[in-house]
DNA sequence: GACAAAATTAAACAAACGTTTAATTTAAAC
DNA sequence: GTTTAAATTAAACGTTTGTTTAATTTTGTC
């Protein structure tokens, strides 16, 4: 799909609007008096409120790079992959958290029919390549067996939306003062302590 | 707040179908229908639909078990402590998990003026309490000095409504059959493995 | 059983919702 | 400059929203 530049500037005002107050929350009329746009604009361009939403996931899904699927052929040491994909997906989701925000509530929610395989084929294949850096860990015997890869995405997703949606919380516990300092907590302390985690549950 | 056999009816059913379908998606005549109830009783009973969410919070807050809160005087060790905190909490979070979740998307909606203050007191509580068992493992020379003890709990609550939230996911990747294998695995294996995550943290 | 208070109801309220219409303006093509 | 299509607008559409009203039923008290 093509869109001209006032159309992705709608995307990207309702991407915020719904992350910010939700989907139902968040009325046409919002959506147009913050891009300054009429109100029949979003019909005309989307078709409807709810195509809306499934044009802003198609045109996020598509625009998640390969970065993380490349890693896979990277010639670094099983340890190096994990630091990587670690630090990969904190990047990712910081910079989509928007977007994260709202696929959470979409998928918890149900009630709109919105497809989210695209998403969903992403998150099984990058578990897939996760599941064959640690067997190739395990082959040079630094990794342990682990029953439970899978928790480990869970575990940075997790953990960076709790940080992350109790920023308020966060700010004072660590005396942050403006977004630019929590983006470098985020971008070194959290990155590297999450990392520790991850390795910690699989070093031998 | 003293309420009726109706009134409690009444913080259950939207309890639930908050959490399903969010604040805004859910309806006063949602509500009435799924509470065969007429759609005057909830603003006669509650005073509007804000009020009833304000309602739903503090009759849920004020249900908190002291359980955790108990755990400081007990006379077993460090490792044991942490053991059956990560437990207790798991328990409570799954005990709660349609509260967590609207009050989750609270937190992040900042739409309603609804007061977290009582439930932000029982984080920081919690996270005092563990900082406690915390000290008291390093005292002991069984837990290493860490710089993150405000990332335990994030990394609990985090990775378990990733999980809850992605159900169908995990039905499919573990084989679940229904709700209770679900709850089973929650119990278990997840408890278990959320368990060595946080002490592969902490001990030396 | 009469009375007062509480509970419950159907109906109505204004406001906001997503969407559509029909008219107007802008832009592009010749 | 005229013509044609696309973009944009204000207004109206029918629903649904949360809330209130006023009437009715139920309940408890003497």
């Amino acid at each position: 799909m093509e869109y001209n530049s006032k159309q992705i500037e709608i995307l990207n005002i309702s991407l915020k609007l719904f992350a910010e107050k939700g989907f139902d929350g968040t009325s046409i009329r919002d959506i147009a008096k913050a891009a300054d746009i009429n109100v029949a604009m979003i019909s005309y361009y989307f078709g409807s409120k709810e195509k809306l939403l499934e044009a802003i996931v198609i045109n996020r899904v598509s625009g998640f790079s390969m970065i993380l699927e490349n890693l896979q052929t990277e010639e670094i040491s099983p340890v190096e992959k994990i630091k990587k994909f670690v630090a990969l997906y904190i990047t990712r989701l910081f910079q989509n958290k928007d977007f994260y925000q709202i696929v959470h509530f979409e998928i918890v929610n149900q009630k709109r029919a919105c497809d989210f395989s695209a998403f969903s084929e992403i998150k099984k294949k990058n578990l897939l390549l996760l599941e064959n850096i640690i067997a190739e860990g395990q082959k040079a015997n630094v990794f342990k067996s682990i029953s439970n890869p899978h928790l480990i995405p869970a575990i940075i997703i997790g953990t960076f939306s709790q940080v992350y949606n109790n920023k308020k919380f966060y700010y004072e516990l660590l005396n942050l003062k403006n977004e630019k300092e929590f983006e470098n907590y985020i971008a070194n302390d959290f990155k590297e302590e999450i990392t520790n985690v991850v390795l910690g549950m699989l070093i031998k």
